[in-house]
DNA sequence: GCAAGGTC
């Protein structure tokens, strides 16, 4: 007598992708409800104890509950005060969209032997598994509740899965628990807080438009908009107080079978003038120079990493022209229609077990980079490059069907696809391959080096336009011991010049380094803090080589990556405003130990959240240690309320300075 | 009206 399994996944891609699998798409599909959402029929084998099973495979779209405070403290923002927040009463509840979905789940599970869950393998995953537990059980007191431990949606591993559940880590789920519950109290405590103290002082401050816009107006806090506000910041105020420094450089050319080689000297730049004239006064006196290395050798550059979320966000402000947000939306709709992979992922590897070839196959009808993948399908294939990131949900970013030049997208879509697609076919082809060739010079008692470079094999290039490298100028034979008189030897006097102004890419690349957000929400803390209008965005204006010789980087924070790209693409780049300042500078000037405006108190959540899942602390150790810490910051902050106020007059009645 | 995290 066969049993019943409920099977859920986090998502309709992944319930219609398992139920495919396990049922070899032999299966019944009825609608619930919620449009977008199904309940797939089948009979699965899934070996002892279960064997023979009905399934019915369904899913939930992302998490069930949201937490809320009691209707004490969910209407009025004076009373009780904010302060009361830090110890309300927080209800989890099913949010109220999600009522028809947790109503199916509770349906389904009746009668059925057990629960498989099918949330995707990480932290917030676990998490929606144990809302789909709750609801379940509900219905069915008997559910044995188990779940699906699967890191990519290949058949083989799917049914590996489906065969070998485990149980839900309790652990994660507590983690998680913990963070909603803290992002909830501090985030209303403050916001609440903040904008009933300093909304008064606002007055003239209406940008948006009307005094009833005012009325309206919002000071939020929260633990990954203010930290993002604070880089923007930061770097703004870099900007502001830069000073550009004076320093001297000596160039020293040389002609040879009519090329003109540029050497560049090893120290590059000092900033003691009487220092650097002594040091070219010596290679002047030396007459001649000698040449101390020559080195050819084969150079390559390295094809990209798969593509993770960030990435793609990156470059779609570098090299499409959208903003990060544009860029999700975009892919949102590709992945909808079935033509991108999941669009949020961390994961920059492919797992071994997906037949990458397969997918190049389906790029060889297209005109623009068909030969390319014919060319990879003809043996040019070579297995992508793997980098450090595994979200153990998701693969990395890549395209799934092919979707012709002229098919009914919009233009952003068109871009974003062509983007995801160049970038999968470079990754599964070769590095590009080049002869480099050094030659250094002892002058005087200084060193100085020329470099040439000659492009041999393109290889990855042909497909991905985004990315250059381009030969040099052949530099001419020199041999090592030989000595020549330099034709020219000059010192040059430069300034350091202010670095720029903060872009997406910049941004993107400072939140990700900081933890600041994950892969589906960083976008959106962008768009939060402008939505605020705490700062705005601006195309940056001409710019190249701006910040090339800047030595005003003088910020603790880890920087990766980065913008800087010379020329008028339409990167954004972002100003604060005078609010988003006087928010930053005023918690800046409160003097606390750890700042608010800072990456820090989020790092400090998820190593807590990390120690909850590694059994070191419980979740109530997390609550009341991060609980006391932050209410005795907010009860600071109402002591120093002062410090805010005068940091409001400054910048936002005053205009600055 | 408010956070951040999932997702459509």
């Amino acid at each position: 007598m066969p049993g019943k399994i409920l099977c859920v996944a986090e998502k309709p891609s992944i319930s219609k992708a398992v139920a495919g699998h396990l049922s070899g798409n032999q299966f019944t599909t009825s609608n619930t409800r919620v449009g977008y959402i199904k309940n797939y029929g089948f009979t699965f084998n899934f070996g002892p104890p279960w064997n023979d099973c009905q399934v019915v495979m369904t899913c939930v779209s992302g998490h069930l509950t949201d937490a809320q405070f009691d209707s004490e403290h969910d209407g009025n923002w004076e009373s009780p005060p904010p302060l009361a927040l830090f110890g309300a009463p927080v209800e989890v509840k099913v949010g109220k969209k999600k009522l028809d979905i947790a109503n199916n789940i509770q349906q389904q599970a009746c009668g059925a032997r057990a629960l498989f869950i099918w949330t995707d393998c990480d932290r917030e995953g676990e998490h929606i598994g144990n809302e789909v537990r709750n609801e379940a059980l509900k219905t069915n007191r008997q559910l044995v509740v188990k779940r699906a431990r699967f890191s990519n949606i290949e058949r083989a591993h799917v049914i590996q899965a489906a065969k070998n559940p485990i149980d839900l880590d309790e652990r994660q789920i507590q983690a998680v628990q913990a963070r909603i519950e803290l992002d909830i109290r501090i985030g209303f405590a403050f916001t609440r807080w903040l904008t009933i103290t300093l909304r008064p002082l606002l007055g003239n401050f209406a940008t948006a438009g009307t005094g009833d816009n005012e009325k309206k107006r919002i000071l939020s806090y929260g633990s990954c908009q203010f930290p993002t506000l604070g880089f923007v910041v930061d770097r703004y105020f870099r900007v502001k107080n830069f000073v550009p420094e004076p320093f001297w450089t000596i160039k020293v050319t040389h002609a040879r079978d009519d090329v003109i080689v540029n050497f560049s000297w090893k120290r590059a730049r000092l900033f003691d003038r009487a220092v650097v004239t002594i040091l070219f006064e010596r290679c002047i006196a030396a007459k001649l120079a000698s040449v101390t290395k020559v080195q050819e050798k084969p150079t390559k550059k390295w094809k990209p990493l798969p593509l993770t979320t960030v990435e793609l966000q990156k470059n779609a402000a570098r090299f499409l022209r959208m903003t990060s947000q544009d860029a999700m939306n975009h892919a949102e709709h590709l992945y909808q229609q079935g033509f991108i992979s999941y669009p949020r992922t961390e994961t920059d590897r492919f797992d071994k077990g997906m037949n990458l070839r397969a997918l190049v196959e389906k790029q060889m009808p297209d005109t623009r980079w068909g030969p390319f993948a014919q060319n990879l399908v003809n043996g040019g294939f070579q297995w992508p490059r793997e980098g450090r990131n595994d979200d153990k949900a998701h693969p990395p970013i890549h395209p799934v069907v092919h979707v012709a030049a002229n098919a009914a997208l919009s233009d952003g879509e068109k871009r974003v696809y062509e983007f995801v697609t160049r970038r999968f076919l470079a990754c599964c082809s070769e590095d590009a391959k080049g002869q480099a060739t050094d030659v250094e010079i002892l002058y005087g008692d200084e060193y100085f080096t020329a470099h040439g470079l000659v492009v041999i094999e393109r290889n990855y290039l042909d497909a991905y336009p985004y990315e250059n490298w381009n030969s040099s100028q052949t530099l001419p034979r020199f041999t090592v011991g030989e000595r020549f008189e330099p034709t020219e030897a000059m010192m040059n006097e430069g300034k350091t010049t202010a670095p720029d102004y903060l872009t997406e890419p910049d941004l993107l690349a400072l939140m990700d380094a900081n933890g600041i957000g994950t892969d589906a929400t960083m976008a959106e803390h962008i768009s939060k803090i402008q939505e605020r209008d705490y700062c705005r965005a601006r195309p940056k204006t001409g710019g190249g080589g701006a910040g090339r010789g800047a030595r005003g980087g003088r910020g603790a924070q880890a920087e990766r990556g980065g913008g800087g790209r010379g020329g008028t693409t339409g990167v954004q780049e972002f100003i604060p405003t005078f609010l988003g300042v006087a928010l930053i500078q005023g918690f800046e000037n409160m003097g606390f130990e750890i700042s608010l405006s800072k990456p820090f108190l989020r790092k400090e959540m998820e190593l807590r959240m990390k120690d909850i899942c590694d059994g070191r602390i419980t979740k109530d150790d997390m609550l009341r240690q991060s609980i006391g810490q932050y209410k005795n910051v907010f009860l600071e902050s109402g002591q120093k309320l002062d410090v805010l106020k005068t940091a409001f007059r400054r910048y936002v009645l005053n205009g600055g300075v």
